[in-house]
DNA sequence: CTCATAATCTAACGATTATTAGAATATGTC
DNA sequence: GACATATTCTAATAATCGTTAGATTATGAG
């Protein structure tokens, strides 16, 4: 076999996880799956098409071992096959956002302030939440917090804050994360906590986001 | 619009890059153009394919924004649109390399030895590079040495090693790096020079690689 | 101005992919 | 064993993509 052609099985090779990362859904799909373990149904609803279309956008995920499944009782439950995976999401969105201008702007107009952390704030906000003088809030699903979550932060569902609101303390400043900078639970959480009086902002990071750039999680 | 809608342009976008990534010919002219700027012409000779269709491919990758075109007299000359695109190239085939058993399977039956380097065998290369104590050459064409290489290299392009074979130590160990992994410059290198009674071996890493792993290149 | 060269554009094709619906499989429950 | 549920498989169609060849554009040289 000559060089060239020894080459192009080489290329051909990544072109798979290339492939498997071309199509909004999958991306989307492996957005989620960055926030934890979740059956074909779930996946499918999160994601909003067809559970039949979502397994075969994951057989896609798995044959480019993107994704693993397993069976647990009458569902089968996909998880990412490595956190190389969420960190080439990131990395994918991140070349995205740098840059296609057409999702600049999408962002500015559907997130009025977009707050990008570098490695300094992220430190310096771990410290202050560790001291308590801030409050950093989960918003996911509870279920996403417990497979994993920034170091503490606390879990506050978007869809508990209303009852659960008065958990939180009004003099200190809360800082609300969610799925990354494409989620928009954070945003929503900032806002109905400020209708209610607290100090509250979000950040563009979520876990993926965090563990990408070197940092560590926690898991209760 | 709704949530649906949104949130639909958004992964849309990143999806741009997918596509963009998502073809082995792709891939490996963006692999090439991580070596520095290149005409069409050069470039369809590189990766052996027609010049109508590398233009086409071109042209993909430009509406994807991962490259850029500038007129050079008769000729047209493209480069990647900034180190976060060679750095994704590296971040797709190290999860190929790391997930798809096939590629290691193929990686192992072309390279005898693969020796990846970790942060600290980067570290220390350097270190031994700048006091001397190996030599470390650029196998690459000269014109890829000259817009970026690892700091104390020396250009001695593949097919000038014969001829210039009496500038290098014979009592030194001559370490050989070439475009990376996939790159078999260096390969032929080593058994060229150790034919002549050199110890040389070859490491993984290309300019890119290095890049990625947060390490500064040289210009001369 | 004409010519040669480098690159792009256009049109066409065959191959691949996304999506949908219906049939089939696997598991747990009654 | 029969049934409900979760998921996958199969088949079909429309849409997209890769590749090729021929026509076109842009530049520099004579």
């Amino acid at each position: 076999m000559n060089k060239r052609q020894t080459k192009d099985l080489l290329y051909e090779q990544v072109a798979r996880i290339g492939k498997a990362v071309s199509s909004p859904k999958r991306l989307e799909l492996l957005e989620v799956l960055a926030q934890g373990e979740k059956t074909v149904d779930a996946l499918a609803a999160e994601v909003g098409i067809d559970i039949k279309l979502a397994s075969a956008h994951l057989k896609v995920l798995k044959e480019a071992r993107l994704v693993e499944a397993r069976r647990e009782g009458r569902f089968i439950a996909y998880r990412l096959s490595g956190e190389d995976v969420s960190a080439l999401w990131v990395n994918l969105r991140t070349v995205a956002e740098e840059h296609l201008v057409e999702l600049k702007v999408q962002m500015e107009r559907i997130f009025a302030a977009p707050e990008k952390l570098d490695a300094e704030t992220r430190q310096s906000l771990m410290e202050k939440a560790r001291r308590g003088d801030v409050v950093v809030i989960d918003v996911r699903p509870s279920t996403e917090y417990t497979s994993g979550h920034l170091p503490f932060a606390r879990s506050m569902p978007l869809d508990e804050i209303r009852q659960r609101i008065k958990e939180l303390p009004a003099d200190k400043d809360i800082v609300a994360y969610c799925r990354g900078p494409f989620c928009m639970m954070s945003a929503e959480a900032v806002t109905l906590l400020q209708e209610h009086g607290y100090r509250a902002q979000k950040i563009a990071d979520g876990t993926a986001e965090w563990q990408a750039a070197g940092l560590p999680l926690a898991t209760p």
